[in-house]
DNA sequence: CTGTTAGCGCATTCAG
DNA sequence: CTGAATGCGCTAACAG
């Protein structure tokens, strides 16, 4: 207890206290006062714990809580597990998340594999593999992996590389994509094109699956099929080839930023960001959809819903079977 | 040691092995053990320190971090303190900054304050507080105050709220506003309007006062000064009251976003993006300002180079005085 | 170079 | 209800 300062009275008070202090100035046991400091009912006299609370407050005693978990076996930590965090889509997804989980009394340790191959060199470094929970947006690694770097019970895998063990929550985009294709179809469209993103991701690909047969169903033709990484960037350059070639009376993107470069692009084909020839539909429902310039038809699920869901699996509110669905819907907007 | 498992030759291997395991299962002492477990060099014969890390390797030993951080006092935990991260700037800087600071070797806790109002429920859960360092970019709170919150001697203040005591990196927006301004003067603007975000930021009101002077300096009358918060739909919103009245020569906006609301409501003026009457300048140089649609004009400072700063001085490798300041250039495009 | 001991801050036995 | 003792996983200080 390396004091440095006073209190009223002249004592010497500690920098960094503990629950000894605390105790000391209380004149009780650092058992009575870890009691009274526990937020659980702990059998403590009225008037020992006020005496504690007191002692604690002048003290300014914060209760370190690594220590703590060493013999609670809980450090009120989740891990979130990302590749990256420059989509326009986290945006809208990680505020809440954070907002969510600090809300259930846990903090967040945002762990960012960036290209997987570098992911040894983040594995040394072990603070974040001994959280309570991990939730897993990355796709680096399958649940069995997963499991066996973080040593938690509860690895929540929302990368579609789940297994039965494995809690899940996954975007059921089957209804999405179905009213999208749908609606392109009452629109008259024959032929479309599809612009897709990393096809290393089995949620993605399942994507491209549901498209197939969506437009196959309502006879629409598949004139190309082209792929992107998910970026503005890389939606601009399919523009770019689709420029070259006969218009599709379509073009589906897998994501709405590639489907805003394919509308920059194509911007003769939308004056005022309405379709006329070629319609343009996107994907996330991102709120960037709502800004006047790109007015983009897109599919996606309630954020908030997809968040009240990951908060319920960590919190053991739900319990399987995995994965958990969140339905997806069609936003029509002034392109599709 | 709750053994689920053997090893090839049948004898037990315990689900979370502890360094106790590793010097048993090697045949030497837990010290021995950690020293050659250790990052750094410390006495072991080699051979000892081939057996204990064969065993580690076998076990599937991760160390405990936090544990070992009540010896060491060094948890290698950075705490980042936002208010939120739904911003479109936010993009820019939070992935790179969280790829350089895991460069480090540390880990970062990503703490929300939210509305202001709601520190006090965080303040409970303590598990930041006794993090290695703090990076400070919400503006809730002073540096005396977040000093005493977290226990760090390291709290580095983004906030502009700082003191001299306190590590501090802001950017200089002299040169920025002073260099934007000029441009427009020198297109022959000769009234301006202002769109601004929360009064409530120091960094902001700085901002404002620079834009003032600047505008005095090269004759240029305001006449308007609205107010927003750094939203897309606030800056629509002030376009919506700005197209009420005779347009100015320029709008400057503190933030991009806010600028692309402008842009947005006033397109008229913009057709193509290109400025034709109006002269819009944005503020953060969003990477987003280079999609076609938004064309904005902006100020800006180097990512990387904030990013590296703010590294050097969690790493010691900057010691000050205090604040180090960030020099911010104008980007003309399109509509400035 | 090695092993033993002590202690980080805390919660939890277990006797009183 | 209380307090002394024990241990969580690990490393630092010490003696061999």
């Amino acid at each position: 207890m390396d004091g440095t300062g006073t209190d009223k009275l002249g004592a010497p008070l500690p920098t960094n206290p503990t629950i000894s202090d605390v105790a000391q100035r209380a004149g009780v046991s650092r058992a009575v006062a870890s009691r009274a400091l526990s937020d659980e009912q702990r059998p403590v006299s009225a008037e020992k714990k006020a005496r504690v609370l007191q002692a604690a407050q002048e003290l300014g005693f914060r209760p370190n809580l690594l220590a703590r978990s060493l013999t609670t076996k809980s450090v009120n930590l989740v891990a979130v597990v990302v590749n990256h965090i420059h989509d326009l889509s986290d945006l809208d997804l990680f505020d809440p998340l954070l907002a969510a989980v600090q809300n259930t009394g846990k903090q967040v340790i945002f762990v960012r594999v960036g290209s997987s191959d570098r992911v040894e060199s983040f594995l040394r470094t072990g603070v974040a593999y001994h959280v309570d929970a991990a939730i897993v947006f990355s796709d680096f690694a399958d649940a069995a992996t997963v499991r066996t770097l973080f040593r938690s019970e509860l690895v929540l895998m929302l990368n579609g590389r789940h297994d039965p063990e494995s809690p899940a929550v996954i975007p059921d985009e089957r209804v999405g994509i179905a009213e999208a294709v749908a609606h392109a179809a009452a629109q008259g469209v024959r032929t479309a094109a599809l612009v897709t993103g990393r096809p290393t991701s089995v949620l993605e690909q399942a994507r491209i699956r549901l498209y197939h047969a969506a437009l196959a169903a309502h006879g629409i033709r598949l004139t190309a099929s082209l792929q992107g990484d998910y970026s503005y960037a890389s939606g601009h350059k399919a523009g770019e080839e689709l420029a070259q070639a006969p218009r599709p009376d379509a073009i589906f993107c897998t994501s709405d930023a590639m489907a805003m470069g394919v509308l920059d692009r194509l911007r003769g084909d939308f004056p005022g960001g309405r379709a006329t020839t070629t319609r343009l539909y996107g994907f996330d429902n991102l709120s960037l959809t709502d800004f006047d310039a790109y007015p983009i038809s897109s599919i996606g699920f309630d954020k908030q819903a997809y968040v009240a869901a990951v908060i319920a699996v960590l919190t053991g509110a739900a319990t399987g079977p995995w994965p958990l669905t969140l339905p997806t819907r069609f936003h029509p907007r002034l392109t599709g």
